[in-house]
DNA sequence: CAGTGAGCGAGCTTCCGCTTGACTT
C-alpha cells in the first residue's frame, strides 16, 4: 500500500513523528528551506513589482530530488513545517519545488511533539496561508535589498568585502555606542560607610544608606562616631517571596549557559543540538516559554516524589519578547523525571541546567522573611541600616536560581537577635572610597538578550549573527587587563580614625565584545547616511507591516515599494556625494616639526600618519598596535609608534634593528628575524645590543639543532626537530616518526616508506 | 610570516532565516 508523505523541517523531528503516526505514513525532512533567492545578484526585479527569482539551494538538490520522488508515489502529501512565517514559506516553496498538486496537498501544524498533538493536527488539515507566505517574501526581499545595496556602498566608501544588514548593523551599533558610553564615562567616587557591631558574640553588619562625597565629610563622620553610642531604633520584619523564572527559550538558555557554565552562544547551540539529536531535549531554537500539558503533568509528579507535593505549583508562562512566533515548546527535557544523561562533560552540564530550570518553573514560590533594623547614632542624625533575610520555605530555590549579569551585593543572611532599644557595642566602622561603575560591556549572551528585547533577529540567527560581526572584523571578543587605581580607606578602630591609600584593579574584562576601529567607522558611516535602517525600532516597525501583509490588508510588493524608493535614493546619493570614510581623528602636532598627526584607517588597517599626503615631503606611517584604537590613542602613544624601528648597533658588520611586526616585537639582523621574549621582559623600545646578540645567538643554536639529518638523494627530505619533537619534513608533508625509532638513524628509504604510509592513513577525525 | 599606505582596473565580496552534515589540521 502506498504511504502518505509527511514533510517536517528537522530530521530528528521526523523520526519522532514517524513513531507516533505509525504505518500509513512515511515522514521525511526538508532540512529547513529548500529554495531561496538566487545567490547571485539582487535576484529581485526592482522594475517589475520586485519579482523575486528563487532557486533551489545547491546543497538541497538531493533532498528535493528524494522528496519529489516520494511525493509522486504518495496519495497525499502533508506539509508539517513549523507554524510560523518561515515555516509557512517553506511549505509553499516545497509545493513549488516538488511541483505538488494542491488538491492532494495538506498543510498541518503543531507546536509540541506529542502523540495527541500530532493526531489532532492530522484531523485538521488546511491549505497554505498565502498571507503568511507573502509576509515572508516581504521579509526576505527587504533583507536582500538592504544587504545587497548597502554592502557595495561600504566596498566603495570604506573597504572591500564589508557587509551591512538589518540585523548585523544594529548589533554593531549597540556595541559601538556602549563602548563610547564607557569611554566618556567619568567614574565619580564616594565614601561607603560600613559599621560592624557586636551582638552577644555575633557580628551585626550594617551600612549607611547615604554615601559621603568627600573624604573630609567621611572623616568627620567617623570622628563623630568615635565617642557615640549606638541604639537600635527600629526593627521591622516583613514576609517576602520569590518566584521561579520561566522555562528556557534559546535566548535565556544562551544567557544562563554563559553565566553559569561560561559557554559562548555558539557552543551552547552546538551542545544543545547534540542533546536534541539524542532525543534528550526538545527543540533548541525557540522563542516560546510554553510547556506541553504532558510535560507539566510529569513535572508535577516528579516534584511531588522528590520534594513533596507542597513544593509543586503548576504554572503557565506568557512570552514577553517582541515578535515571538512560538512555533515550538520551550526548551525542556523530553523526559522530565530524568535528571541526568550520559554524554560528554558539556552535554551533562547543559542538560542538568535545562532540567533544573524546567522543574523549578513548576515549583512553589520561595517564602522569605526580610528584616530591616535602623541603628541610631547619638552624635549624628544619620542611621545605620542592617538587612537580613531568612528563607522560611525553600520552594523552587531547592533546585535552581537564575543568575544575574552584574554580580549582586553580598548575600544578606540571618541577623543576630536584636530588639528595639538595645544599645550596641561598636567594633569598627570603615569608610571606603568606591567608584561608580561604568556601563558593562556586552558579552555574546547579553547582546543576544538586548537583540531579543528589540525584536531583532530570531532564535536560529542569534549565534550566527554574533559570529558574522566578528568575522567581518567589526567586533572582537577579548579579555582585557585591568588598571591599577588608588582609593582611600578610613578606618575607625578603638576610638581612633586612621587613613590609608590602597590600590585596586579596575576595568579587567573577560570574554567581552569590543568594537574595532573598522566597526566604529562603518557604524558612523551607516548612521550618518542610513539612520533609519540603523534605528533600533526599524525591525519592530517593519514587523508591524509584515503582520498587515499576513492579515491580507497590504500587498507585499506595495510595502516593499514604499520602503525601496527613498532607500534606494539614499544609496544613490551616498554613492555620489559622500566622502570616503576613514575615521580620521586629529591627534595634534609633532612637538619638533609641527606637522599634523592624525589617526585613521589605511589600506592595511588602523594607522597614524605624520604630515599631509598632499605636501611635498612624503608623510610617515605607522600601524596601530593590536590593543590600540583610533578612538582612544593619544598623541604620546602615536609618537612612540614612530620611534621604531630602532637601530641598536652592528653585529658581525651588519645592522641590528628592533621593531614590532604582525607577530610581536622582533630583532632583525642580516635578513633574519628573531622574536623578542616579551615574557622575560624584552621591550623593543629599550632593548640593548647585548641582549639582541644573545637572542640572535640563541636562535642560531636552535636552528642548528633543528636539523637532525639531511639526505643526498633528495634535498626536500629532512629530519627536523620541531616544537612537538622530531619529525620528517617530506616536501610539504610533515610525517610523524614512530615511537622507538631513533630519528638520527633514519635512512632515506625509511623516510620515503613512512611518508607513503602516512599518506594512506585515514585522516583521524575529531571525536565528538 | 615580521610590508605595506599611489592608482589603475577586472572580478570578487554582501543580506536574514530555515535546517544539518561533510569536510580537514
Amino acid at each position: 500500500m502506498a504511504k502518505d508523505l509527511v514533510i517536517v523541517e528537522s530530521p530528528a523531528k521526523a523520526k519522532t513523528i514517524e513513531k507516533y503516526l505509525g504505518d500509513g505514513f512515511i515522514v521525511k525532512s526538508s532540512y529547513g528551506h529548500v529554495r531561496d533567492l538566487a545567490k547571485k545578484g539582487l535576484a529581485v526585479d526592482v522594475d517589475n513589482d520586485f519579482e523575486p527569482t528563487y532557486a533551489i539551494s545547491p546543497e538541497k538538490k538531493d533532498v528535493v530530488k528524494e522528496l519529489k520522488a516520494l511525493a509522486a508515489k504518495a496519495p497525499s502529501v502533508w506539509l508539517a513545517t513549523d507554524e510560523d512565517r518561515e515555516g509557512e514559506a517553506i511549505s509553499w516553496h516545497l509545493v513549488e519545488a516538488l511541483e505538488l498538486d494542491e488538491s492532494r496537498t495538506k498543510r498541518i501544524t503543531f507546536h509540541e511533539i506529542t502523540k495527541s498533538a500530532i493526531q489532532e493536527a492530522i484531523k485538521n488539515p488546511r491549505q497554505i496561508d498565502y498571507g503568511l507566505v507573502n509576509a515572508q517574501q516581504a521579509r526576505r526581499v527587504l533583507d536582500r535589498l538592504v544587504g545587497f545595496e548597502l554592502s557595495p556602498v561600504l566596498w566603495k566608501k570604506v573597504k572591500p568585502s564589508l557587509s551591512a544588514g538589518r540585523v548585523q548593523s544594529v548589533s554593531v551599533r549597540l556595541i559601538v555606542e556602549r563602548e563610547r558610553d564607557i569611554l566618556n564615562f567619568e567614574a565619580k567616587s564616594s565614601f561607603r560607610v560600613v559599621a560592624v557591631f557586636n551582638v552577644g558574640g555575633k557580628e551585626l553588619r550594617t551600612e549607611l544608606p547615604k554615601r559621603f562625597k568627600t573624604e573630609e565629610e567621611a572623616n568627620s563622620f567617623l570622628n563623630d562616631c568615635a565617642n557615640a553610642s549606638f541604639t537600635i531604633d527600629n526593627v521591622e520584619t516583613k514576609p517576602a517571596k520569590r518566584s521561579p523564572a520561566a522555562p528556557f527559550t534559546t535566548s535565556t538558555l544562551q544567557q544562563e549557559a554563559s553565566r553559569k557554565l561560561g559557554f559562548g552562544v555558539a557552543q551552547t547551540m552546538r551542545v544543545a543540538q547534540s542533546l536534541y539529536e539524542g532525543g534528550k531535549i526538545t527543540y533548541m531554537r525557540t522563542d516560546s516559554v510554553t510547556l506541553s500539558q504532558l510535560a507539566m503533568d510529569t513535572a508535577k509528579q516528579t516534584i511531588a516524589t522528590r520534594y513533596g507535593e507542597d513544593h509543586s505549583q503548576t504554572r503557565t508562562y506568557q512570552t514577553k519578547s517582541k515578535g515571538a512566533q512560538e512555533a515550538h515548546e520551550a526548551i525542556r527535557p523530553t523526559l522530565l523525571d530524568v535528571d541526568k544523561v550520559d554524554g560528554d562533560h558539556n552535554e551533562t552540564r547543559l542538560y542538568e541546567l535545562i532540567w533544573k530550570r524546567t522543574i523549578a518553573s513548576q515549583m512553589a514560590d520561595a517564602r522569605l522573611e526580610r528584616t530591616t533594623a535602623q541603628i541610631a547614632i547619638s552624635t549624628r542624625d544619620e542611621q545605620f541600616v542592617a538587612k537580613g533575610e531568612v528563607i522560611k520555605f525553600e520552594g523552587f530555590l531547592k533546585v535552581y536560581l537564575e543568575s544575574k549579569d552584574d554580580e549582586e551585593e553580598e548575600d544578606s543572611s540571618l541577623l543576630p537577635p536584636i530588639a528595639q532599644g538595645d544599645v550596641l557595642e561598636m567594633k569598627g566602622i570603615d569608610a571606603i572610597e568606591r567608584f561608580d561603575r561604568n556601563p558593562p560591556r556586552y558579552t555574546e549572551a547579553s547582546l543576544v538578550k538586548k537583540l531579543e528585547e528589540l525584536g531583532i533577529g530570531r532564535p536560529s540567527t542569534y549565534a550566527p549573527t554574533i559570529s558574522t560581526v566578528q568575522k567581518r572584523g567589526y567586533v572582537v571578543k577579548e579579555d582585557r587587563e585591568g588598571k591599577q587605581r588608588a582609593y582611600r580607606e578610613l578606618l575607625l578602630r578603638n576610638g581612633i580614625v586612621s587613613a590609608e591609600t590602597k590600590n585596586e584593579v579596575t576595568g579587567a574584562e573577560r570574554s567581552k565584545l569590543f568594537p574595532t576601529d573598522i566597526g566604529m567607522v562603518v557604524n558612523d558611516f551607516l548612521l550618518e547616511h542610513f539612520g533609519n535602517i540603523l534605528d533600533y525600532n526599524f525591525t519592530a516597525n517593519v514587523e508591524k507591516e509584515f503582520d498587515q501583509i499576513a492579515e491580507g490588508g497590504v500587498e507585499w510588493n506595495e510595502m516593499i515599494r514604499r520602503f525601496y524608493k527613498p532607500f534606494h535614493a539614499d544609496v544613490e546619493k551616498t554613492l555620489e556625494t559622500s566622502e570616503r570614510a576613514s575615521g580620521e581623528r586629529a591627534l595634534g602636532e609633532h612637538p619638533e616639526t609641527g606637522k599634523k598627526i592624525i589617526a585613521r584607517i589605511g589600506r592595511y588597517g588602523p594607522m597614524v600618519q605624520v604630515g599631509d599626503t598632499e605636501s611635498e615631503e612624503k608623510p610617515q606611517f605607522a600601524s596601530l598596535r593590536k590593543e590600540q584604537s583610533i578612538a582612544s590613542i593619544t598623541l604620546e602613544e602615536a609618537l612612540d609608534l614612530f620611534k621604531l624601528p630602532r637601530t641598536l648597533g652592528t653585529y658581525e658588520d651588519e645592522e641590528v634593528t628592533a621593531n614590532v611586526g604582525r607577530f610581536g616585537p622582533y630583532v632583525r639582523h642580516s635578513g633574519k628575524f628573531v622574536s623578542l621574549k616579551v615574557k622575560e621582559g624584552d621591550d623593543p623600545m629599550t632593548l640593548e645590543l647585548e641582549r639582541a646578540i644573545e637572542l640572535i645567538e640563541a636562535k642560531r643554536k636552535v636552528d642548528r639543532e633543528k636539523l637532525i639529518k639531511e639526505f643526498e638523494e633528495n634535498k626536500d627530505v629532512q629530519v627536523l626537530n620541531g616544537r612537538y619533537g622530531p619529525y620528517i619534513k617530506f616536501g610539504k608533508q610533515n610525517v610523524r616518526i614512530p615511537k622507538g625509532t631513533e630519528p638520527a638513524t633514519l635512512t632515506y628509504d625509511q623516510c620515503v616508506e613512512l611518508a607513503e604510509e602516512d599518506k594512506k592513513k585515514p585522516k583521524r577525525r575529531k571525536k565528538k
